[in-house]
RNA sequence: GGCCCAGUAGUUCAGUUGGUUAGAACGCCAGCCUGUCACGCUGGAGGUCGACGGUUCGAGCCCGUUCUGGGUCGCCA
């Protein structure tokens, strides 16, 4: 036995046995006559006596041992309340070696999050010794078996789709591997299920899930991994939108139930895109954030203010009372740094409206104000104008900023929410041509007679997100499932139905098989983990993350092959 | 791909107007210490100032190029 208890186990009751720890030397304390070592493993720590130096020949910090000895009780004023096993100790007769270690680290574990990145990615093995990054990786396992235990309570078959796939025409750009029995061709790595478990609900496979790993060529960020990253990907036949909103508010709300120390939204608020812009100035609303935007246009149409003639105008109302002059000059600086001309407000005190824009109020406006935004005294009216849809971004960054300044964002919460009804069709400013703003996969809402017959620009679809803080975890949709109407929904796109079929050609046919309608989303493991282990940066909850640059610093990843396997997958490099 | 920031001891950082031998804390090594728990005290070792080039009598510091890393925009159906 390498082992009678773990680091954290030895208690009052185990006083006069023997006992066997092995684990990793956290500290040495060397006192001439007597020495303390603080062994330490994944459950805890326990404090080590020595009263023979010889014992400590060649044992340096992070070196594992294995020490046997006798559990003693410690004094009253020894005992140690930061540890669980803080009043014993363990009287060391025998210590031996199990793993040196090199006497000098990269960086001191217990600091090692103060560490410069790619140092820890390159000692990523002692960073996930630091006990902070151990517990998110401990973490992340836990919400994934609760995930589980909960998707397959709820009735989801879990499933696996392939990883080496086929490339995919939309989206973002693929990780591709060469073929070495069909020259010149390449697999790629999925960017998502999305159509194997489409296939799947054509194959009658009722409510499908996945822990899937998906890989993307893209740009990393901070709270995005770049290359490869986790979904809860999920699926349900003969469902509507409603049905799989329900599905991931139960799962959701659970897992954070669960695991978060905060407050929960006991339900998700359904909040369209159009109204999402309109209040929060974004699609990504932080519900923590009282804050709301309102809606000016109309009001200062008949103002004689020329800066805000013909534009969109949205206002904030916030209680701003006591708040010094340099709070709005900092307000009016940061409306600056992101690019708006200024910031424009009215302070509402005694009865009267006092700032940059009251002079051009008249009485009835000034009172219209106040009844119709019930302002009370000591509020102020912020305003942003700007052209459509700058507008939006500068109002939703006001609102933030205000709501931080102002110190009004709920602590230790998390807030959810559903955006739904996204608009099936955008226009693209360089081109000018209809795309899909999403997802061509989207049913639009009214089917194919609406395709037939509205503005393809006003049509929305059943799409929709979930965001939690301002955080988007997820978006899913109502998949078109009709063969006709994703012949029509491509046309506008500009895909005639010979394009249709070269792209997405399998799914194509299958749905003239008899396809069940299906809709699903697929919310992101990794950052679900990262807003319930409280973490800034995604890397903090993936155990070997890539850098920003998608390098494995550890491994040494991406690598020159030799010449003979670039051969064998007929590939030359220039 | 664009923009911003950083790179000095193992780690985290300081380094004045360009001027003597580049400093601190922690870590490491040695010595002392019988109750500490991030022990303490004394001493010591440890530097291609990311790299290359330039300006200068003289460069960690100024200029250019480049590499590495972090953030951000583009991108992310």
């Amino acid at each position: 036995m390498l082992r009678t208890h773990n680091c954290n186990e030895i208690r009052e009751g185990d006083i006069g046995k023997a006992a066997r720890l092995s684990g990793w030397v956290d500290t040495i304390r060397d006192h001439g006559g007597v020495t303390f070592l603080d062994l330490r493993d994944e459950y805890g720590t326990t404090q080590i006596v020595l009263h023979d130096d010889g014992l400590l020949d060649g044992v340096t910090r992070e070196s594992v041992v294995s020490v046997t000895g006798s559990v003693r009780r410690r004094d009253a004023d020894t005992v140690n309340p930061k540890l669980e096993t803080g009043t014993v100790e363990l009287f060391a007769e025998t210590l031996e070696i199990l793993g040196p270690a090199r006497n000098q680290l990269p960086f001191d574990i217990r600091e090692s999050t103060e560490t410069r990145e790619d140092v820890r990615l390159k000692y990523r093995y002692l960073d996930l010794r630091n006990p902070k990054i151990h517990a998110n990786i401990k973490l992340r396992s836990e919400i994934i078996r609760f995930i589980r235990a909960k998707m397959d309570g709820l009735g989801f078959t879990e499933l696996q789709t392939p990883i080496l796939t086929a490339s995919s025409p939309e989206g973002a750009r693929d990780y591709l591997v060469p073929s070495r029995k069909h020259k010149g061709k390449f697999y790629a790595l999925p960017q998502a299920p999305q159509q194997f478990k489409q296939l799947l609900m054509v194959s009658g496979f009722d409510k499908y899930y996945q822990i899937a790993p998906c890989f993307r060529d893209e740009d990393a960020r901070g709270d995005r991994s770049p290359g490869e990253f986790y979904q809860l990907d999920f699926e349900m036949a003969f469902a509507e939108q409603e049905d799989v909103l329900q599905v991931a508010e139960a799962v959701l709300h659970d897992t954070f139930a669960q695991f978060a120390s905060g407050a929960v939204s006991p339900d998700f608020p359904r909040i369209t895109y159009a109204d999402s812009m309109l209040k929060y100035g974004t699609d990504k609303p932080d519900l923590r954030n009282p804050l709301e935007l309102c809606d000016l246009t109309d009001f200062f149409a008949g103002v004689d203010f020329p800066l805000f003639r013909g534009k969109p105008v949205r206002g904030l109302l916030a209680d701003c009372a006591g708040r010094p002059k340099s709070f709005f000059e900092n307000s009016e600086k940061y409306a600056k740094s992101i690019g708006m001309g200024g910031l424009g407000y009215l302070t509402y005190t005694g009865g009267e409206f006092k700032g940059p824009v009251a002079k051009f109020l008249s009485d009835g406006q000034k009172a219209f104000l106040v009844n119709t935004l019930s302002i009370k005294d000591g509020a102020t009216l912020f305003f942003i104008c700007d052209a459509l849809p700058i507008v939006n971004r500068y109002a939703g960054l006001v609102r933030t900023w205000l709501g931080e300044n102002l110190d009004l964002i709920e602590k230790d919460a998390f807030r959810f929410c559903f955006i739904v009804d996204f608009p099936m069709y955008e226009l693209d400013e360089d081109t000018k041509q209809i795309i899909f703003t999403h997802n061509p996969f989207s049913m639009p809402q009214g089917g194919l007679d609406a395709l037939n017959t509205q503005n393809p620009l006003e049509i929305l679809a059943y799409q929709y997100d979930i965001v939690c803080n301002g955080v988007e975890l997820s978006s899913g949709a109502v998949r078109n499932h009709n063969p006709e109407t994703m012949k029509k929904a491509f046309a506008i796109a500009g895909y005639d139905e010979a394009e249709l079929e070269k792209r997405f050609g399998a799914l194509y046919t299958a749905f003239s098989y008899g396809a069940p309608p299906h809709a699903g989303m697929a919310p992101g493991i990794d950052r679900i983990v990262m807003l319930l282990a409280g973490e800034e940066t995604i890397r903090d909850v993936i155990a070997f993350p890539l850098n920003g640059e998608a390098k494995d610093l550890l491994l040494g990843s991406p690598s020159e092959v030799t010449e003979q396997q670039l051969r064998d997958v007929h590939i030359k490099i220039r």
